[in-house]
DNA sequence: AGAAGATACATGCGCACGCATTAAATGTCG
DNA sequence: CGACATTTAATGCGTGCGCATGTATCTTCT
């Protein structure tokens, strides 16, 4: 049973990791790779999973952007090549994404940066609790 | 020494908590009090302090927010009618701000709004660690 | 088969953000 | 005092997001 002042606390708490490690992420990730957070996770969601190609609705389950966003940060992957579309033939709304050669490597690249700023932003700061 | 595949597992639940967290907190605050999460917490920095005034720069210390979308905020909590801005006399490039009472009522409602989303969103998730 | 409703993804719209720059005030040093 | 760097807050601009909606496709029920 959480008391309510240690909730705000707690969340205070959250507010200020998050905001701490994305902003750096986000800046070293546009800078060094030209890639937005969103990207990045959407890669690397891609990639880290077995199967070749991933419906958008898939992909939406695991992530935290909504629906509208997804769409849109794959229309810009596909744009920057890292990414590829392609019709699903069982059910014709449906839309497989699959990561393209281009892609594998600018994550591959990407990630070296993403583990240096995590460990920098959050091997620090103390887990909550 | 945190590993690394152990940073990104602990990169990625801060994620979604967050995300899970701040997303309720947003529709909630914004149609139950029309508040966007970033005003809402300006306005608890600005009463959970003991003094009356506080210059923006205080308080862009105390938040996450870059320069840029605290005055925005601020901005938007006096045309609200929430917030109250005023020159510094010993410093004219400085502003403080003060919470008016319209803005300590919305801010009292609120809480309540706030308290109820952490529990349920926050609450019943595992502090991390 | 045909109509009504559900589902999947795309898009129009408005919003808050961050970065870079600007304007006003202060501090510094000759 | 007067020129120049510094600091504080506001603002122009571009970007990504979520909500609501649009379009195409699938499902269900008669």
């Amino acid at each position: 049973m959480t008391s309510e002042p240690a909730l705000v606390e707690r969340w205070r708490s959250l507010l200020s990791s998050y905001n701490e490690v994305a902003g750096h992420l986000e800046r070293a990730l546009q800078e060094t790779h030209g890639l937005t957070m969103g990207e990045f996770e959407t890669l690397d969601r891609l990639i880290t999973v077995t199967c070749e190609k991933r419906r958008m609705q898939e992909l939406a389950a695991d992530m935290y952007l909504s629906q509208s966003a997804l769409s849109r940060t794959v229309a810009r992957l596909e744009k920057g090549g890292l990414v590829r579309r392609s019709l699903c033939e069982d059910d014709r709304r449906g839309i497989f994404v699959s990561v393209t050669e281009e892609g594998l490597q600018r994550h591959a690249d990407a990630r070296a940066t993403h583990r240096a700023i995590l460990a920098e932003h959050l091997g620090t700061s103390a887990p909550a609790g």
